[in-house]
RNA sequence: GGGGAGAUACCGAAGCGGUCAAACGGGGCAGACUGUAAAUCUGUUGGCUCAGCCUUCGUAGGUUCGAAUCCUGCUCUCCCCA
């Protein structure tokens, strides 16, 4: 069943000694420099950010919103009534949503799964629902993503390969009902929505090797690698990005879901890898961890009180060269909003400023040196 | 002046003869966080030559095999009445 071409992807450069490569995806909401770290605004909201503060300080060129948060709340109705998320959340740029079946695996203990779909309790009423990947596409038509993410399972790390493989199986037969709902229906604000399917096979390459040959076959316009970052080894997950893009088309991009640290996300970007998405930039921030690109603070620690010096020197963002370490640390502390903002809007600027550096190195061809040079100082604890 | 209550670790506050280095909360310190049920969660918080020992429950004595716990003096705090 091909599928018609939504979303361009160009290839401008590849690193002439790993996978990295540098691209452009053109999206009706605008075009986005590969790779790219994807802020995550699972309820509709990157927490804490303005959308102003997202496009023009941070930079994001596309966020995140996810289906089963929105549908649960506000509920679709209101998000249709407000002309789609990005009238809703006055973000003007891409977005991408998730279909939910990350929950699946997040909300194990109040969920069932079966042939059919995922039934689950609302965390937030403890009411039943049924996410399908019928419903889950509709869910996400009305959203209006410009990207969106088929319904799959996503096992944790330590599944065995009998529980492993029935699980990508089921996802296999899930993602022909996503793209048969998804050509039976239409985009419904006046531009595309593609639809990304996503490789499972958890730690295992012959899986994943099966895995992402199954997707191949849909044509779409871009692969999502999941189920990694789940309770895994690191050096795993690497062996299994390498597995699967070793196999996915080399025209089409590549996003790695849920992951990660810098480390990991200047690793899979070696890997041939052109998207991501965390929450460990906006998570972390609020519980006032820093990442910056000579290492890691944890802002609570003491050895800041009295530190007087800007945030980060080299940080992208205007809070790095308006607030000092000793303010920020005071804020965090005292638990004052502010702060966790400060730090949110820190480090989103700083993962946006690493996966742009690190284009601006591929494209160049002085990446592998780079990233050498980077992966010492990202690690470090300050 | 008379009557009453109380002083516990950084703060608040339990404990009222042994199982108390002392519950619980706050604060402090540290750690975790990877397609967000997270502005959350966990650990730790007298000292040391650390599976043991030493010092500690206002202060000075006393009773007891044994006291934060019982008795006496002292110091201080709070409340009520004049």
């Amino acid at each position: 069943m091909p599928q018609n071409i939504i979303m361009e992807f160009e290839l401008k450069a590849t690193s002439s000694e790993s996978r990295a490569r540098a691209g452009i995806l053109s999206t009706d909401h605008g075009k986005i420099e590969t790779p790219i770290f994807m802020p995550v605004g699972t309820a509709g909201t990157v927490k804490g950010v303005h959308s102003k503060d997202l496009k023009e300080d941070i930079q994001a060129q596309i966020i995140l919103g996810n289906t089963y948060h929105l549908y649960l709340r506000p509920g679709i109705s209101v998000i249709e009534a407000a002309g789609g998320l990005h009238k809703f959340n006055a973000w003007d740029g891409p977005i991408l949503t998730d279909s939910g079946g990350f929950q699946v695996f997040s909300l194990g203990d109040i969920r069932k799964l079966s042939e059919e779909g995922a039934k689950f309790q609302s965390h937030i009423d403890g009411s039943y629902h049924m996410f399908t990947p019928e419903n889950v596409i509709d869910i996400q038509r009305s959203i209006g993503a410009d990207i969106v993410m088929a319904f799959d399972e996503c096992t944790p790390g330590d599944a065995d390969y009998a529980y492993a493989k029935k699980s990508m199986e089921l996802t296999q037969r899930w993602l022909h009902r996503c793209f048969d709902q998804f050509h039976k229906t239409e985009a419904k604000y006046g531009y595309e929505q593609a639809l990304f399917p996503i490789v499972q096979g958890n730690t295992y390459p012959d899986l994943r090797k099966l895995a992402a040959n199954h997707v191949k076959e849909f044509n779409a316009d871009g692969y999502a690698i999941g189920g990694l970052s789940v309770g895994e080894a690191e050096e795993v997950m690497y062996e299994m990005v390498e597995v699967v893009t070793a196999e996915l088309p080399v025209d089409k991009p590549r996003y790695l879901m849920g992951v990660g640290t810098p480390k990991n996300i200047l690793e899979n970007i070696d890997r041939g890898i052109d998207m991501f998405d965390c929450v460990m930039p906006t998570r972390n921030g609020r519980n006032g961890m820093l990442f910056t690109s000579e290492g890691i603070l944890n802002m609570r620690n003491q050895k800041w009180q009295n530190d007087h010096s800007l945030i980060d020197i080299n940080g992208a963002s205007y809070v790095d060269h308006t607030y000092t370490k000793a303010y920020l640390r005071h804020l965090i502390v005292s638990g004052e909003m502010l702060g966790a903002q400060i730090a949110t809007q820190h480090n989103l600027a700083f993962y946006i400023w690493l996966v742009k550096e690190a284009r601006r190195r591929i494209l160049d061809d002085s990446f592998a040196a780079w990233k050498k040079e980077m992966l010492i100082k990202l690690t470090r604890r300050l």
